[in-house]
DNA sequence: TCAATCATGCACCTATTCTGCACGGTTATC
DNA sequence: GATAACCGTGCAGAATAGGTGCATGATTGA
């Protein structure tokens, strides 16, 4: 309800180019174009300035960009009273999650949502969580799951989100079936410290996250491989390659020659899985509804996992 | 920058009827009726119901249309701060004010603004105090100068605008030219007591100044004739069918047999003339710029008309 | 019963707005 | 210093949202 150019130039705020800003927003990088210079003609503003081959912010348009943000909070906020007070029905959402939140959480909330509420529209986007969060901004999606994270670009507690954990989801250690610990149920980092680690590139989420978790117990691992998926994680290591971690979230599917252990010992590492909101909307009936579905089968799918693969 | 057909919402809300919110807004009956089932649909909430052969805004449409008010009031504080920070020129600006007050001082004021700010396209309406403030709610114009009143749709404490006062325009009596106190340069109101006078119908904003002003000095004046412009209560005073009141800002315009007094006594009333913006938009350089030059203006010409007609 | 008032649907049209492509300017690379 | 890559913008054409005007049905008051 706020200007549609509006959100484009928050849009672009975010990401710097007229091509990015068109690729979240869907439009073509033209219409892009056009609707940021209609913006200030309409505004009297000169927002925007040349800056070498690209595009930059004034400070009117820094300012802009900055006051919009308790705007469209607060009609986030209106919007969901007014959808709670009138017992009303929206008629589309949109959902967005990195890829194991998106097969375990997201499918079964679309699911539950499309059986509840025949005539909503439901839209899941599978994207990282960075990614989430620019198109939470675009107004894509209306609601995200993600591995909590304090980028250099989104902190937890950004004007423009709001966050609720769903759920701790503990790393597991997973090794070939051929391992001497394969007989086990749990091992401790420390025990691991020697082997070959499997794990992503550096600068990625999960590497901080992989990182993080040896520096808790004081070991430097030995990195041997690096992996995107966890489908080839779990490859490599079935294919004897190394050991590596894994989050209880994503499945095994059963795959040949590798086992899951448990983590005991002091330092039990665990991503956090929150889910993030458009500041104000979190009030929304829908909105509630999905934070209540997604905490139930976080809990179930983990209590589940737990029998299935120890 | 707040989407048009929430604008056209609170334009419903205040009027009542799909074909005085297309007057208002300038919209046809037809858009206006597309405009506001879009915005159920998009919003998908049901904000109007059929009551009789018009139209009534829902629970859930009239806690929206509440809602907007900050919200809007918000979005122009956000404007003005920018137009303010970023010393940024506005392309269009509307005036609104009731006829003495357009001529007086919105007229010079569109001049001064039209020659200091040559590419500003200034727009004048002349409307009644209440349709100023419904012109305002419809974006229509951005300032207006109003008498100002309390009636039972805009209270001076209206969440919607903000007002500033800019004088109390004070009320002179008009007498015939053969009239014994004609060659007097004041009157009290009790001399006139038993005089015919004229005034508006009632019911109109000046006739609630006019009986207000006697009933202050505890006087009932005989009403003989009624007139609604000015110009129509000077020519019956020339007429000699009776006096009147007449505010000194609306000229005499040298007509016959006529002659203007002060009112002296116990009670001196006056008509307060203030300005009124959309809350929130107050802070803007070019509302600013014109609150001063009304200021200006409105001094000018009443210590001129001041020495001209007494 | 008739007239007035009001909202709405439909056909048509206008004007906005998006797309796709080509172009000019800027930066990085070799 | 040439070349390639990248970025934003302008333009022609197309799609589409959104507007108008009129006819219609429903409701109320005279």
């Amino acid at each position: 309800m706020i200007d549609a150019r509006l959100i484009t130039l928050r849009v672009f705020a975010r990401c710097g180019t007229i091509g990015a800003t068109a690729e979240l927003t869907g439009y073509s990088p033209s219409a892009v174009s056009a609707q940021l210079r209609e913006l200030q003609r309409v505004l009297g503003m000169q927002l925007l300035t040349k800056d070498g081959r690209g595009l930059r912010l004034t400070a009117t348009g820094r300012f802009l960009v900055a006051g919009t943000d308790p705007l469209i909070a607060q009609w986030e906020s209106l919007r969901a009273a007014a959808m709670e007070a009138g017992d009303q029905v929206q008629s589309h959402f949109g959902l967005g999650g990195f890829s194991s939140a998106a097969a375990q959480l997201l499918a079964p909330l679309a699911a539950t949502l499309r059986s509840t509420h025949p005539l909503l529209e439901v839209q899941v986007l599978e994207a990282d969580p960075a990614r989430c969060f620019d198109l939470l901004i675009a107004e894509r999606i209306d609601l995200a799951v993600i591995v909590a994270m304090q980028s250099d670009t989104y902190g937890e507690d950004d004007p423009r989100f709001e966050q609720r954990v769903l759920l701790d989801d503990p790393l597991d250690v997973i090794i070939p079936g051929d391992h001497p610990l394969a007989s086990r149920q749990t091992a401790t980092l420390e025990e691991l410290a020697s082997e070959p680690w499997i794990t992503a590139a550096a600068g990625s989420t999960y590497h901080t996250l992989f990182t993080a978790a040896f520096t808790a117990v004081g070991v430097t691992p030995r990195i041997a491989h690096e992996a995107v998926e966890w489908e080839t994680h779990i490859a490599f290591v079935g294919a004897g390659l190394g050991v590596g971690l894994l989050p209880r979230l994503a499945p095994l599917n059963g795959a040949e020659n590798v086992v899951r252990l448990r983590i005991t010992g002091k330092a039990k590492p665990t991503r956090r899985i929150v889910a993030a909101v458009r500041r104000g909307s979190i009030a929304s009936p829908l909105i509630q509804e999905s934070l209540g579905i997604l905490q139930v089968n976080a809990n179930r799918i983990l209590t589940n996992r737990l029998g299935e693969d120890l």
